[in-house]
DNA sequence: AAACGTCGGTGTATATAATGAACCGGCGAG
DNA sequence: CTCGCCGGTTCATTATATACACCGACGTTT
């Protein structure tokens, strides 16, 4: 397999809740040889990506990732157009709203803003989406153009709750629905108690590019809520699309 | 050569100014044969690094950095740390600064502040600064650990400008200056016209981790202005080095 | 319109660089 | 003292990266 992307993959590994990770356990959890990760960790410590704590030998993720970051950010603001919108939505709604972009095969979660309610859906920083189970990675799936969804569409698809759709027939009536809609609702298909609802955000070809989303707790799902969230999101994923120099596509259109 | 930072490397043609690459391009400025190259870059587009333009086939940073260098920040804010430190280091002295951390084998610069007044310094976001040739540069290899500080040291040094420091010799002068002082200076080393004035920032283990840095135009650099700005950025870089969870080495002190 | 240069991308034989099992010294627990 | 695991190193094997030649498409120049 391509060496560049099995080495890039490691860095899939660090998370929230992971913040440093030790040799011996990257090459478990990735299932590579202890002698090539320390490797491949190496090439990419010299770049810049990881840094090793040098008292715990642990390695983490490396400032040269804040340096391209900072670059993509000065020619694209997305972070800076995004977060007044999902500021608007979570006021609006009284509930957590996030914003997740393409990135590779699936969907990196790049902006969330919590309402200031106690009960109240908590999205780690930095997570991945999957497109096959999450209202998010829906709303794109339904709108990316056809030979890219053929190819969600053939994945295998894993089960992250058992609400996950898991079967191509079933991922395709959720997706044919969503383009009805022209919005995803996904309840509980990636996290238990989690309910999400989310509306495409479109790149300059008119195809998604992302997504705006609203994250309530399952038990606070109801007609008239879900109606009230899409009324917010509407509005918030058109000024989404605009303001990142995107163009909303023709076939998209709210009606519940 | 090593595959994975070969691969890597590509992503540090990206700049402020060179937002979209074509794909010969990028073959030429990295030397590399065009068939590597697109492999290369597909390898890392799987991952979210970069991604192409749809219209013009040219490739651009991902959305894959953004989310790696949330989850970075989630794990230590360098970035709100900073930023205020820099705000009131901008106003303080009325010059552009910045701060910027070890990355890879050299200096990534993760943040700038520039002043009201009409005559500054600008700085690129997301530069590289060459150990050897900036003030930050200096100050951060003055109080490297030996083993690092010597793999400096053995380098070859390439010449910026015409005044960048070239011989080993003339490189260990000015950094054993630098340490005497507690502060580094660069009289147009990196960039004609520019002076910069710099003071490390500490990690945990009591080296360098990085630099915080004024830089202004070498027109208005006199003793006295210099003073000011030192008196200015010792606080400064005391704060950022306990903010950042870092310890003040022993053998650091400011005079002049 | 013909000829040319350049673009992004592909196919394939070759050679180079990635690989993984075995091994090391160090360290903490039992 | 022994055991197990840690991070890291070595080296023969082989799988993988590489570069050359080539493709069709597009835009300029002649």
């Amino acid at each position: 397999m391509r060496t560049v992307e099995k080495a890039l993959r490691l860095l899939d590994f660090f998370t929230d809740k992971r913040v440093e990770i030790g040799l011996s356990d990257l090459a478990r959890l990735s299932g590579i040889d202890k002698a090539t990760v320390l490797r491949m960790l190496a090439d990419m410590a010299e770049c810049g990506f990881v840094e090793q704590n040098p008292e715990t030998r642990r390695w983490r993720l490396g400032a040269g990732v804040l340096r391209l970051a900072r670059l993509r950010e000065h020619a694209q603001p997305v972070t800076r157009v995004l977060t007044p919108i999902l500021e608007k939505l979570a006021q609006e709604t009284g509930e957590t709203a996030h914003a997740s972009l393409l990135s590779g095969r699936d969907l990196a979660n790049i902006g969330v803003i919590e309402p200031a309610r106690a009960n109240r859906v908590y999205i780690e920083p930095g997570l991945v989406l999957p497109l096959h189970a999450t209202a998010s990675g829906i709303a794109v799936t339904a709108f990316l153009r056809p030979e890219q969804q053929e190819r969600v569409l053939a994945r295998t698809l894993t089960a992250v709750t058992g609400m996950t759709p898991t079967s191509r027939a079933a991922l395709e009536q959720v997706v044919r629905r969503t383009r009805e809609r022209g919005y995803a609702v996904a309840d509980q298909t990636f996290e238990a108690e989690v309910y999400g609802i989310a509306v495409p955000i479109f790149g300059p070809d008119g195809y998604a590019a992302g997504a705006l989303a609203v994250a309530i707790p399952a038990s606070r799902a109801s007609d008239e809520h879900e109606r009230k969230i899409i009324a917010a999101l509407e509005p918030a994923a058109q000024s989404a699309t605009t303001g990142l120099g995107g163009r909303p596509s023709p076939e998209h259109r709210i009606s519940s």
